[in-house]
DNA sequence: AACAACTACGAAAACGTTTTCGTGTTGAAA
DNA sequence: TTTCAACACGAAAACGTTTTCGTAGTTGTT
């Protein structure tokens, strides 16, 4: 095991001094051709790399970007990865990846870790429980401390920071007036709780369809679901009791967990009902019938974020501070879950 | 926009040098009673904390674990992922995670990049096409450097390093002995080329078990798929020409493939053929037929990883080598993918 | 011959810590 | 009064870089 080589020692070798070295490898005029050729001949048949931590402290900032999210284990979240990841790489950045677990002071306490020197600047979506608490305070002191943040998906309004969205509201939109095109006439809504932003706002764009159309909109074809783990048992409570011929659901999970439903109670999907979910995972790809569903383009997502934080990173710190949002436009994919348009 | 708060900082404003104010905070005996609560306080105050930086360049360790995978949009990666997060931080460590979408060369780049001191030692499972060239010559370089490196899933042999593995072996043998307690007769194997060390062991454990029952294997009854894309079509070709009543894929997407195209045959599932899967993914879980499958305990194979790095980065550096090789058991899963037990 | 201007290099500071080793004050023992 | 611990603190080195500035020695100009 031989420890790694530093310029101190290239230098002694050589019999020359540290800066000089240094100067050498970056190719420094102030450098005479033959001693430069020399290092550089012996920096490269030893294999010199400069070490990154001695280069972070020098130049205050580390060349890696954190990005928090509330859980893997969601295919969403791991396309935006992906998408951050490429554009960071793309740039000569590495990436620290935190999972919240939708914990609050999980949250916090990653921000807190990862600002102490680790991170140049943050991607994050926000967890459950802090949307819940709206308590950002986190958030705002990250800012103040200089440190660029861009939020994604589940964002907050009140701070100013870059931000990557979907637009949920017409996500929703597309979905139920599709379900209208083809004739539905009672679209049941399976959503989560109203402080989960994307719940709120997806129910927004299903309340637009409607009316839009002419509809009235019926508090009881809304079901709101606080636990995903029992959030199967309540879909089959809820869709036994009410005779609809068309449901969207906020995720896949809830979409498939309605078809399921449906099917156990003697009703064909897309023939008797058609259900279209928000997500395009790989669930919804290889289910059986092909949901129908918004897709949410987390690769584009991520390499927006991305993009956006960079940008700031490397921004000359005499340009002026403005906050863009980046509205990333949703997809309707048709699959097997739904009629055809007549 | 404060810049953060320094020792130097605190030193200048009470007064006092930094190597006072640096003890104080970490209580050393040394500084008097009266001193030491003055400059926790202010510092508690205006909340300093140290920076992570500086740290790991006096201290010559990061406390941050590289982790490198194939691809993370796969869900087995993404429990991996979140096992290693879980013990890594409870153990104080951050994580890097860095993708090297199946190429050599990103896994080269990747490694080089984290081994110049961003991380005290690496995650790894091998891309598929480092296997296929079998140049290991990177990990062998980090371990001379002194880095840990703890190989998992996709491992190989000669590289003298902690292994975590799950016993793929095994892992098919039980599955297709469970398709024959069952009565399956005539078993099809869908696997991937042979150079994935996993299609490899998994199709030993296939052959195992038909030997152990009395069964001949048929070189016919066997596929070997090379690339991902077109595996629905190879699939279909392969199952209609024959006629079997049981099969066994060495991943989801294989196995649900199968079953897709069983049932646009005119085969009932599992009522004419009962399928098995390997990995037990949301898909296999939603699918329907919910997916009989071999379960890779995912999350607990990180979290072996994870444990086997540290405590090596922990050790004392006279503590002598020695390497582990963890294998977690695989489970059977059984939905309704295949036929009920007689 | 005197002086300016290069050329080619080295010393040292800086980034933010921790830690070793002084060193100036005390107070008490001799 | 002298001596010596104990106490409380500071100076400086070290981790591995980059960069500013200084300075020998050489060359060129009158």
């Amino acid at each position: 095991m031989k420890p790694k080589l530093t310029l101190k020692k290239i230098a002694k070798e050589l019999d020359v001094s540290i800066s000089t070295v240094s100067k050498a490898l970056r190719d420094s005029p102030e450098i005479g051709e033959e001693t430069r050729e020399k290092i550089k001949a012996f920096a490269k048949h030893y294999n010199y790399k400069p070490n990154n931590i001695a280069l972070s402290l020098k130049n205050r900032k580390t060349k890696t970007i954190g990005i928090i999210i509330p859980e893997i284990v969601h295919h969403f979240f791991t396309t935006v990865i992906s998408g951050v990841e490429k554009v960071a790489n793309e740039m000569g950045y590495n990436v620290l990846v935190c999972l919240s677990d939708n914990s609050f002071d999980k949250e916090v306490l990653n921000m807190e870790m990862l600002a102490n020197g680790s991170t140049d600047g943050f991607i994050l979506s926000l967890a459950k429980e802090t949307m819940q608490k709206g308590d950002y305070h986190h958030l705002q002191e990250a800012i103040n401390q200089g440190m660029p943040l861009v939020l994604f998906d589940r964002v907050v309004e009140n701070i100013a920071c870059d931000k990557v969205i979907i637009d949920d509201v017409t996500g929703g939109k597309k979905a139920v007036q599709y379900l209208i095109d083809i004739g539905c006439k009672k679209i049941a809504l399976i959503s989560t709780v109203d402080y989960v932003s994307v719940g709120k706002l997806r129910t927004k764009g299903y309340k637009e369809a409607l009316e839009e159309n002419g509809f009235t909109f019926d508090e009881d074809l809304v079901l709101k679901i606080e636990e995903m783990e029992d959030s199967e048992a309540e879909i089959m409570e809820f869709l036994q009791k009410r005779e609809v011929d068309g449901v969207f659901a906020v995720n896949e999970h809830f979409a498939i967990s309605a078809i399921k439903t449906l099917h156990e109670n003697g009703k064909k999907v897309p023939d008797d009902v058609s259900v279209i979910g928000f997500t395009d995972g790989e669930l919804s790809k290889r289910f059986i019938p092909g949901l129908t569903t918004v897709s949410q383009h987390g690769m584009r997502i991520g390499e927006e974020s991305a993009r956006l934080l960079i940008e700031k990173l490397e921004r000359t710190p005499t340009e002026e501070d403005y906050y863009k949002t980046i509205i990333v436009e949703t997809g309707l994919v048709i699959r097997n879950s739904t009629k055809s348009k007549k």
